[in-house]
DNA sequence: CAGTAATCGAGACGGTACGTCCCGTCTTTAT
DNA sequence: ATAAAGACGGGACGTACCGTCTCGATTACTG
């Protein structure tokens, strides 16, 4: 699990001289979402994070063909949903938008998320590079569904990515355009919201 | 209404000399939608505009001090959500669906919302400039939603905020991050999981 | 005589309409002298001539088809050297140094003409229009010793060009290069280097 | 004393890095003085210079803060006099005669100069930076006058400023605004005019 | 004495150079 | 071979000026 987190830094081919220093893989990642967050995608320049993570140009270069392919490894290096295993379908979407809301609200992740986003919208080398690798994240949502289908807590019909889309679509769109604090209150709100899109029937009271 | 939608162009401070040509304004906003939409935020250059608008940069930079503010005024002239009135909740969320699924396959609205939203992340400038002037595309949602309520369609302790995210973000979280086409299926999908989200009760009791 | 002092303006072929304000020819001119003297040829601008004159751009190309013209017609302007005739070319040569002394240290002459030699160089269309304009101003050199050899008080066989830089080179020289004071007492030296450099021969033989 | 002759541009800090190139230093130069000639002071534009000389506009740069000191010290790499040594004040003069002829008419030296001169009237820097480095060039005329003054060959009480003055300044003033073709025989009546302004006495017939 | 037309100041226009800065590559010495 | 340092060619930035143009207002002559 921990395999797909793995930088995708250009590897050395040689074994001949000098190895890679790979703390510098790190110092150059941080020094990157830094920068990324506090300055953007187009402000961003390797010269800068260069000098301020002490590195050359070169030892950058080596490892990153470019500058877009340094930060969507950047990316890569954020936390990442988990799936929840609680039991039962309202316990593992509460766990899940608490993930959601922790990863929007306590680290990198958001205003990362929405700088690539922005640049995927033209560049498809990037749709192809992140794309596949967001539905991991996504994944927890359909997982969760999905086990819930099998249990029966969900009607068999339901569609998959409609309803992944409700489960994370709401709460990104909040911490994106609305200066509402997300608190308890909200999310309960918003739990309860989507059991009922859902169509979820609590076990009990039946 | 349609004075919002003015562009925020630099204005001449007075009536003397040549007057501005507006129909430069129109050609530079349109050659800038374009090239936003083709190569991005970064890639998008000045220079090039002003070539490819048959225009000199400095009649550019006499209209806006920055590309930034080209840009936000640029995604300013773009179509906005109208509110519907179609007398009651399940025919003004099925409009209100339809116009935001043709903003964000027919028009630019969709690349230059996520680039811009990718420029806002670290750009408390670029923030309050457009955050309340998308609160008014959100409007539309919210409007739907306070008139249901009016009208008794809807529970009178909805929460607005909540409520208006699940109109909307679920498809710009699809459009954005899935490849599924969005066909009238998903449409209908989704506009069914959003009234059951919001506990809706048709009228005629069948 | 005056007549070679007048501009050479553009002038308006036609007597419709309304006429031409003379007055603004002045105060451009000497706006330009001004600029010319104080920021030399790269540096100035018509833009910040007209401001600063308090004319119109279009009044300025109205008269003159570039800035280039526009200088010549200023330094044509300037004060020029006067034929003396004082008797015998030891008066004459006295005189024509203070004059050149006068010009080199009291006008603009000076730097006006070093900044236009130095456009010369390169620009042939600025050498015809100059060069046969400036030897209207060596001419006195010439036309002193012309009347001295008629008047046999020099040698008949003298080359004149070469005489006549004798007059003006060496003071031009020296307000270019030298920070030396020119006193009356460099004069007098100059004077007297001439006199002997020209085989000068004291008409009453002490 | 070739010491003075080095390029003034900035200096690397320190031996760390790549290392300038230095024959970039004299491609530059080589076509800042062609552009020069060509163009003059106004039309030479960096940005032309570094095309034509296959550089980056940043590699000029990095060596000169301006066009101005590009000028510069372009103009300090042309070739200067030397000081003649032939045994007698004929001699010499003759000798320096032939240097500023050859100068003028088979060098950069000219143009260069009468731009720069123009530049100087009204920029201190550029005199604080030129005037003494000039000095240096007229400085042959006064050693060859102060050594026949020792020897006997002048009087002692002739002003070196204005004798100076005399040597180079005629010919300057007849390459500078004369068609006439400097020839032999030209040079020859100015030799003659000079050793009769200083009253040189030949050696010989006494 | 109203109509006409060139003038005026102001400033917009296309074009182009300035000097700065960044990208991604290359070149040096030291490890 | 890798490291830090920094030079390199290329090219965009935002500013400023050139010489042209277009606007409303002014100012003489014409009819």
């Amino acid at each position: 699990m921990n395999q797909e987190r793995k930088l995708k830094v250009i590897q050395s081919t040689n074994k001949l001289g000098r190895p890679r220093d790979t703390s510098r893989d790190l110092v150059i990642i941080e020094t990157t979402l830094r920068h990324l967050t506090l300055y953007g995608y187009e402000a961003l320049s390797t010269t800068e994070i260069a000098k301020d993570a002490g590195v050359s140009k070169a030892t950058i270069y080596r490892r990153w063909p470019s500058k877009r392919f340094l930060i969507i490894d950047a990316f890569k290096t954020l936390p990442r949903l988990e799936v929840p295993n609680t039991g039962n379908l309202e316990g593992d979407l509460k766990d899940l938008l608490d993930q959601l809301h922790f990863l929007f609200t306590s680290t990198y992740v958001l205003p990362v998320l929405q700088i690539l986003t922005g640049e995927m919208s033209h560049d498809e080398v990037l749709q192809e590079e992140l794309l596949p690798w967001l539905e991991e994240r996504y994944y927890p949502g359909r997982a969760i569904i999905e086990r819930a289908i099998e249990k029966k807590e969900l009607p068999e019909d339901i569609d998959l990515e409609t309803a992944q889309s409700i489960v994370v679509g709401p709460l990104l769109t909040m911490v994106s355009y609305s200066k509402t604090n997300i608190d308890e209150e909200v999310l309960t709100n918003l739990f309860n919201f989507i059991l009922k899109a859902l169509n979820y029937k609590s076990e009990e009271p039946e």
